[in-house]
DNA sequence: ATCATATTGTTCCGTTTTTCACAATAACAT
DNA sequence: ATGTTATTGTGAAAAACGGAACAATATGAT
């Protein structure tokens, strides 16, 4: 079983350059050419592949489409992704607006909040009151949340929904959640991002 | 020369557990309750400081008011980081609405758009027009942007502000901007982010 | 002053991850 | 048919990383 985050990262990556090459015309592919278009070696490239029993041709490369329908079959992409979003305040409905995750088949259906000034039930994506989450989680069989709550709520909403159901958590607040059994948590921290974007900046200042 | 993303993101995550204990009332602190509060092993604490060569006291632990010291320093918290957004968009003003950075000593200063109904000169935080970029990263000697355009833009206008002057990139568009000579680039992939959640949830079902 | 104790700092070791290298082989050329 | 070549697939080597262990030592107790 496969738990080098990285390399589940890459192969998003390959995915995403793979319908690049295609849209581009090509029907085939080769480690090189995928390594160039990802920024990694083609020993890697191959490794992964590997790693998950994907085999190319020999003197032929690797067939796009093939390829594409293995790696989107691993990455879960073969059925919609259903996904909640808790917190409808800046981030929250900067995301819920986003058109770009539905070409990745990841659609975003409806917004939760506590506040009674962002209830809207009529908007394409509606945004609920949170109590109502619990049922429309479970009803909808909703996996995966968004959490863009305030970080002093974040540890609470967690626990709520993940006892609701949700298994999957990508959580904006800049602080560590706690472990939740049978809950997968991803972090985004943006504050911590340009930090080490910071860091590397002053690095690479001091090596000149 | 420290290389290692993962080990710069433990120093912040140690700076911000460190600032919750000194607001606890500690004074110091041992390398196992850092350990536990960041959810890392007391070992890996003290080997990063290790690296960095920040020593504690035998059988007295850290001292969390020094020990702050040294990680801004080496973090570059030591003044104030100017920072800039390109793309006033739905992403772009949740960034320059959100007031958390500047608990970390970040401040977005300005915006940046193409867009002449986005550009607003009198808000706190002015969105001005982007052929203005160039000239006020040259005037106020920013080093950071974060590239909030849409994705055909975003490999150009990463080339035109470092071109201005800017070494480091935070860049949510989906795609992989090609390396910049002086440039550092980090990128926030949020299609990635939740893709990779996903597989994560999927093989935590399987093993069930 | 001596001893016991707690905690650091660092070396060593195991694991994970990446890269190297090349044998296997499919495709193509002659 | 045979040979040549390009590219894969993988096993072995190297590098990076993290964790365990323990010697060094400062602190506090007696
Ligand atoms: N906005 C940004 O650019 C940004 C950047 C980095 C991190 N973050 C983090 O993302 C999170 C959200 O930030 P934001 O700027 O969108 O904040 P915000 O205040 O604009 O939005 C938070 C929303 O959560 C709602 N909320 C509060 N408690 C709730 C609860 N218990 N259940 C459901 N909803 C609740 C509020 O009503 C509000 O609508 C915060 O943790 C913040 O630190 C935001
Ligand atoms: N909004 C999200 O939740 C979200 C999520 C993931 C990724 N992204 C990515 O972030 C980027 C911005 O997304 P968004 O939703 O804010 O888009 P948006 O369309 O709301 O905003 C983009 C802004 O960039 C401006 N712009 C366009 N070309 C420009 C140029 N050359 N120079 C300066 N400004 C320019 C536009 O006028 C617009 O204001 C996109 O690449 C998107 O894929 C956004």
């Amino acid at each position: 079983m496969i738990t080098n985050k990285n390399c589940i990262i890459r192969l998003s990556r390959y995915k995403n350059a793979l319908y690049r090459l295609q849209a581009l015309g090509f029907v085939k592919v080769f480690s090189d050419n995928l390594a160039d278009a990802v920024g990694v070696t083609a020993s890697q490239v191959r490794k992964d592949f590997s790693i998950f029993g994907i085999s190319g041709n020999k003197k032929g490369g690797y067939q796009i489409d093939l390829l594409l329908e293995k790696l989107n079959s691993i990455l879960g992409k073969d059925q919609l992704q259903k996904v909640i979003v808790i917190g409808a305040g800046h981030i929250g409905s900067a995301l819920m607006r986003y058109r770009g995750f539905e070409k990745e088949g990841i659609k975003i259906i409806a917004g939760f909040d506590i506040d009674p000034a962002k209830i809207n039930r009529s908007n394409v994506i509606p945004v609920l009151p949170l109590d109502e989450a619990k049922g429309f989680i479970k009803a909808q069989g909703i996996k995966i949340a968004i959490l863009a709550v305030p970080d002093i709520a974040a540890q609470e909403v967690s626990e709520e929904i993940s006892a609701a159901g949700i298994k999957g958590i990508l959580n904006f607040a800049p602080l560590r959640l706690k472990d939740i059994e049978g809950c997968v948590i991803n972090n985004v921290n943006l504050e911590i991002e340009l930090e080490n974007l910071i860091y590397f900046v002053n690095v690479a200042q001091k090596l000149k």
